[in-house]
DNA sequence: GGCCGTTAA
DNA sequence: TAGTTTAACGGCC
C-alpha cells in the first residue's frame, strides 16, 4: 500500500483511464525509491497507519455498543438538514481542460498531438491528454514523468497568459451570471438560475451556449458539471472531461442515486488522508458514510461529522454565496541547500523584497509574520509571531522575519 | 497566539 | 541532478 500511495496514480484524474497503471508505478519507484523525498514519505505514511490503526480499535469497540441513543440523535440531525435542503439553484462548475497546457498547445500548435507539460523538470502543473496516455500527470516532477516519457516535451509556465485568459472568461461569466470567484485560474463557480428563468432556456442548453462562446472568444474548451449545489457541481465536472457536460437534475431521489456508488474521494475536501481514515471504518463510497453516520458521529469531531453529514445526503456549504476575501499574502521558494547564516540572511532579503512588492501590487499589508522552513530532508516547519501593527515594507517584514530564522540556528 | 497537518489547483 | 507555490482551514496546546 506505501508503493500504491507513493507512486499510485490519480485515477480520478481525467484521461488517465487506459494507463498500464503496474508499470507506470514501477518506473515512479524506481526513480524515487532512493531519494530523501520518499524517505520522508514513507515516515509520514508511517505515521498515518499509526493513527489509522488506532481508529480501527475504537471503530472496533463501537461495534460492540449499543448506539440507540446516538442514532436517534444522528436521525434528527439528517432531518433537520435535509428540511433545509435547497433543491431550488442551478450553480454551474466551468473548468477548463488540461488548461496551461491547451494555452500552450493553441499558441504553438507544433505540439499539438504530442505528449507535452507545462513545468519543469522540478515540477509539472499540468500534462495535456497525450502525455496522460504515459501516466504523465500534475504535481509530478518532469525528471520522473521523462522517464515514464522520453519524448516529452516540457514548456515552462507563462503565468501572464493564463492570466489573460482568465480575465477573458471571467469577463463572459460576469456578463450574465452570478460569478463565485474561485483561487484557481481555470475554475468558476457560476449560479445560473435566474438567467435560466428569464430567457426560459434549460441549464443544459445555457451551459452548452456559454461553453461554445468560451470556446470562440479563447480557443480552448472547457467542461462543466450543473447541479443544485456547488459540491455536486464540482463532481459532476469530472464526468464529461474533455470538452463535455454533465447535469445532475435538482431532485432529491436523483442525488441519492448518484451519491450511492460515488467513491468519497471525488468529493472535494476529502482527500488522501481523509479517504484512508474513512477507509479504516469501512466507508468507501458517499453512501457508506450514509450507512454509517452514527459511528462517524462518534470517532469524528463535530467539524468534521457536519462536514460529512452534508457530504452523505448531498447537501452542499450553506454559505455558497459569500464573497472570496483575501486573508493572507506570501510567496515561498526551494533552493539548494544552504546553511551559512549569512546565506539564509540574504536569502531572507530576497524573499523579504518579493512579498514587499506582491503587498504592493495587492495593496495588502498584515500583522502575522510566518516563516517556512524546509530541510534537505523535506521535513518542513513554520515558526509565527504576530505583530503589534501591521507591515507591508521589505525593511520591516526582513527585521520581523529575522529573529524568527535566528532562532532556529543551526539548521539541520 | 503559535504550530502542525490536510486539501486543492 | 532533480520532488512547487499559494491559500485556506481545523485541531491542539
Amino acid at each position: 500500500s506505501l508503493l500504491l500511495r507513493l507512486g499510485g496514480l490519480a485515477s480520478n484524474k481525467a484521461g488517465l483511464e487506459q494507463v498500464d497503471k503496474s508499470k507506470v508505478n514501477r518506473v515512479i519507484y524506481e526513480a524515487s525509491k532512493n531519494s530523501a523525498y520518499f524517505k520522508n514519505e514513507e515516515k509520514r505514511d508511517t505515521e498515518l497507519t499509526e493513527k489509522v490503526n488506532k481508529l480501527k480499535q475504537h471503530y472496533a469497540e463501537l461495534l460492540q455498543q449499543d448506539l440507540s441513543y446516538d442514532r436517534a440523535y444522528v436521525n434528527t440531525m439528517v432531518e433537520a438538514l435535509e428540511q433545509k435542503r435547497d433543491l431550488s439553484r442551478y450553480i454551474v462548475l466551468i473548468d477548463m481542460d488540461a488548461f496551461y497546457a491547451s494555452v500552450e498547445e493553441r499558441d504553438n500548435p507544433s505540439v499539438k498531438g504530442k505528449p507535452m507539460a507545462v513545468g519543469s523538470t522540478q515540477m509539472l502543473t499540468t500534462a495535456n491528454y497525450e502525455a496522460r496516455k504515459y501516466g504523465v500527470r500534475s504535481a509530478m516532477p518532469g525528471f520522473i514523468a521523462l522517464r515514464l516519457c522520453p519524448k516529452l516535451t516540457i514548456i515552462p509556465p507563462c503565468f501572464d497568459k493564463y492570466t489573460a485568459v482568465s480575465k477573458q472568461t471571467q469577463g463572459m461569466f460576469i456578463y450574465h451570471f452570478k460569478l463565485y470567484t474561485t483561487m484557481s485560474l481555470d475554475e468558476a463557480f457560476l449560479d445560473i438560475t435566474d438567467y435560466c428563468h428569464e430567457n426560459n432556456k434549460s441549464p443544459e442548453d445555457v451551459v452548452q451556449e456559454l461553453r461554445a462562446e468560451i470556446l470562440k472568444v479563447t480557443k480552448l474548451t472547457a467542461s462543466a458539471g450543473i447541479a443544485p449545489n456547488r459540491m455536486l457541481a464540482k463532481v459532476c465536472a469530472d464526468i464529461n472531461k474533455p470538452n463535455g457536460q454533465y447535469r445532475l437534475p435538482n431532485d432529491r431521489q436523483a442525488i441519492i442515486e448518484f451519491l450511492k456508488d460515488l467513491p468519497i474521494r471525488k468529493i472535494s475536501g476529502i482527500g488522501r488522508v481523509t479517504e484512508r481514515i474513512l477507509n479504516a471504518v469501512d466507508v468507501k463510497t458517499c453512501n457508506d458514510i450514509y450507512e454509517k453516520l452514527t459511528y462517524l458521529y462518534k470517532l469524528c469531531y463535530p467539524c468534521t461529522f457536519a462536514f460529512l453529514i452534508r457530504v452523505a445526503l448531498g447537501i452542499g456549504n450553506e454559505n455558497n454565496h459569500v464573497e472570496w476575501t483575501r486573508k493572507s499574502l506570501s510567496v515561498s521558494r526551494t533552493f539548494p541547500s544552504i546553511r551559512r547564516p549569512a546565506d539564509l540572511r540574504s536569502k531572507l532579503q530576497e524573499l523579504a523584497g518579493m512579498l514587499a512588492d506582491d503587498l504592493a501590487k495587492k495593496n495588502f499589508e498584515g500583522k502575522v509574520i510566518t516563516v517556512t522552513f524546509k530541510l534537505v530532508t523535506f521535513k518542513s516547519f513554520t515558526r509565527a509571531k504576530t505583530l503589534q501593527k501591521y507591515v507591508h515594507s521589505k525593511k520591516d517584514i526582513y527585521n520581523f522575519a529575522l529573529p524568527i530564522l535566528e532562532a532556529e540556528l543551526p539548521l539541520h
